[in-house]
DNA sequence: AATATCCTCAACCGCCTTGGT
DNA sequence: GACCAAGGCGGTTGAGGATAT
């Protein structure tokens, strides 16, 4: 079932991957990460590209790789989030650990597409919950539509992180997208259950201050920093996600992948970031 | 048993985004 | 802002196993 190993002019091999060189790049990447997939072949003695190791090393190397069938409870998470996100791959392997994303489309084609009516896919939740609802902000700034819908479809998936993910540490379960002005917000009010937060999402006023983040509630941070991804459906929408110390010190796919979300904050794109992660001391 | 067709999934390809200059 | 290199993502391909005829 695999394609049949060859060499391309430039003498670059192609196709299934042999057991030596599964180890040569198992052996290199433990030993020396993969700072840079393009130079990796070269420097593990392997006449692929660098994509290809990236993609093998991803796909089937890594440590804690699930093999073979999988459980109920992962396909109902795969249905789940692709009735929310469509076909975001790499957001749902995110949130099924040791599996990729490559598998996870995979499985969808072969196994669960054909199961799920198509007028029960894809972006359900938003025509019942998010659309018609948008208000005038004071800041000015307006969502289009579309982005509207990229960002209910957000919170909609982060909404079933919150009760399991709670139970690892004690993140601040703080939700602050209330109040027109950072002064005078009362912190204790801002621990509405995430549909919640959702639902009346787009009529709450934005808090812009100088940082450009909606909330500045500095004292909510945790002391071990704050997460900021750029998620680039959103097309200038930031997601800020507060994390917990035992996650940062991997891979921001390790993250992803480990995050238990204490705190979620939402920004603007132009003068507000200036990058796409950002870490406060 | 031989052949055709379908199914599966590892790997490839092209495009997009990001970061550096 | 333009350009380039690299990484990442989603769609597609194709070899080989499974099943049907």
């Amino acid at each position: 079932m695999v394609r049949a190993p060859r060499f391309d002019k430039d003498g670059t091999k192609k196709g299934a991957w042999s057991e030596e060189e599964d180890n040569k790049l198992r052996a290199f990447v433990q030993k020396y990460g993969h700072r840079n997939w393009r130079q990796l072949p070269t420097l593990a003695g392997l006449s692929r590209c660098g994509k290809s190791c990236r993609l093998r090393w991803m796909n089937y190397l890594r440590p804690n790789m699930k093999r073979g069938n999988f459980t109920q409870e992962e396909e109902d998470v795969i249905v789940d989030l692709h009735n929310k996100l469509g076909n975001k791959w790499a957001i749902m392997a995110a949130k099924l650990p040791g599996r990729s994303d490559n598998e996870i489309k995979n499985y969808w084609h072969t196994h669960l597409k054909n199961r799920i009516p198509k007028d029960e896919t894809h972006h359900h939740v938003l025509k019942n919950k998010q659309i018609g609802s948008l208000k005038p902000n004071p800041t000015g700034f307006q969502f289009n539509l579309e982005q509207q819908q990229e960002v209910a479809i957000l919170l909609t998936v982060l909404s079933s992180e919150l009760p399991s993910s709670s139970s690892t540490t004690e993140p601040s379960p703080c939700w602050s997208l209330t109040g027109s002005n950072h002064d005078d917000v009362d912190s204790t009010k801002i621990t509405p259950s995430f549909f919640e937060l959702a639902e009346s999402f787009w009529n709450e006023p934005f808090l812009l201050d100088n940082d450009g983040i909606i909330s500045s509630y500095d004292n909510m941070l945790s002391p071990i920093g704050i997460l900021v991804i750029s998620v680039e459906f959103l097309q200038g929408v930031y997601v800020v996600l507060d994390i917990e110390e035992s996650a940062r010190t991997g891979s921001v796919d390790d993250l992803v992948e480990g995050v238990g979300f204490g705190a979620v904050w939402i920004g603007v794109e132009g003068d507000v970031f200036g990058g796409d992660v950002v870490a406060f001391g």
